[in-house]
DNA sequence: ACTTATTTGTGCAAAATTCCACAATCTAGT
DNA sequence: ACTAGATTGTGGAATTTTGCACAAATAAGT
């Protein structure tokens, strides 16, 4: 297949089959159809299939997928062939939440430094180990720790701020919690974690099959 | 604008711009036109006035939107003139993390109840005041109290058994935080939060960017 | 070797979504 | 009343995304 524009949708889902390829590789599944992992991810088989056409071709006709081999060529493809080391911005409850899930965090992830405002937290060592660092030196730090992704968990009225800091300091993708539209320039790269949007969906869907 | 099916983007994009009104609106503006909202959540102005129009009219033209009519009228429309009911499943970091931003949350939703398996933990008091049930009470809890939307917050591995529990309890709609595809019966409302996937988007993005 | 049972890869049609462009409508100023 | 300037609401084109349906390819049994 020629190179054409890759569906964000289409990196989404190939995460999601990442995911389930890991599953079944500890469980010692060795070969898996589209089929299958259709039914399990409650996609479309064919779709799978294109999705990973975009790539090349990574299955055996009236086989399947080697699990090993296709988990292995998505991560490649993904980028989680590397350790993407990422700054944590906002020590609160979400941020140390995120600390702790840091070991159940799929590998290629790490948070090699962490921020906050707050002079009462500054200073102090995170149960995972990493000093807070005052906001101040977060251009300094993600320079010499070489941060590639930066990670706002700050509250919405900050997450702005957080973001042109990060963003001066020449990370070029942030993962926003905060329930706000970031405004960054082209060419930055922002996913946003917005639980309070996929509530208001779900009461959409609620207040709709009521009536 | 006749009945047609509300594209799920669409609320997405309801949930977004009734965030900005809110913010507007404490702002003291009175009135603001599409093309303004639209730069601000970064959307095309049309798409603004095509999502609205599948509700009604609810703007002037030459002039825009009235904004806490429109915030009222959008509210409405996603459900949250009234106060939604909610379970938690899970008072790990991430669980504790979500109590404490409860009064973060945009008014509508509230935890009415929490759960966890672990025998140390049922029977303390969360700091928000709830008391953490065991999984076994879930259905009695879930019902006395009327739960509309259950929160599952547990490790990965427990999160297919807890919506079993949540669906046979009753309830419709599932905000799932748990890095997996929940398999569900037709009709329910899942809405997954998943960072990891964000992560693989925003690594997949950095790759490319790079070559 | 041939046949049957599978399952991938993909051309193409269908469906969904986005967005342009403009008529319709409103305000304000003269 | 009329004109100028602004902004909505929307038909429809353009684009994107999905998924059917089938040829191509593989394995296994006879």
């Amino acid at each position: 297949m020629k190179f054409s524009k890759i569906p964000t949708a289409t990196i989404t889902r190939l995460s999601i089959y990442s995911r389930y390829l890991e599953a079944l590789s500890q469980e010692g599944v060795k070969i898996i159809a589209s089929d299958k992992l259709a039914q399990k991810c409650g996609i479309n088989p064919a779709q799978i299939r294109k999705d990973l056409a975009y790539f090349g071709e990574f299955g055996i006709r009236g086989v399947g997928y080697f699990v090993k081999e296709l988990l292995f060529e998505i991560k490649r493809i993904l980028g989680l062939n590397k350790t993407w080391k990422m700054a944590l911005l906002g020590i609160g409850n979400l941020g140390s939440a995120l600390l702790a899930h840091q070991n159940f965090i799929r590998q290629g992830y790490e948070f090699v430094a962490v921020f906050d405002v707050d002079p009462a937290k500054v200073g102090r060592r995170v149960p995972s180990g990493q000093i807070i660092h005052p906001m101040e030196e977060l251009e300094t730090v993600v320079k010499e720790t070489n941060v590639e992704i930066g990670v706002i968990a700050t509250p919405a009225a900050k997450a702005q701020m957080a973001a042109l800091r990060l963003i001066s300091a020449g990370v070029k993708a942030i993962l926003n919690f905060a329930p706000i539209q970031l405004q960054v320039p082209e060419g930055m790269a922002v996913e946003n974690v917005d639980f309070t949007v996929k509530l208001d969906n779900l009461a959409y869907n609620l207040t709709m099959a009521e009536g």
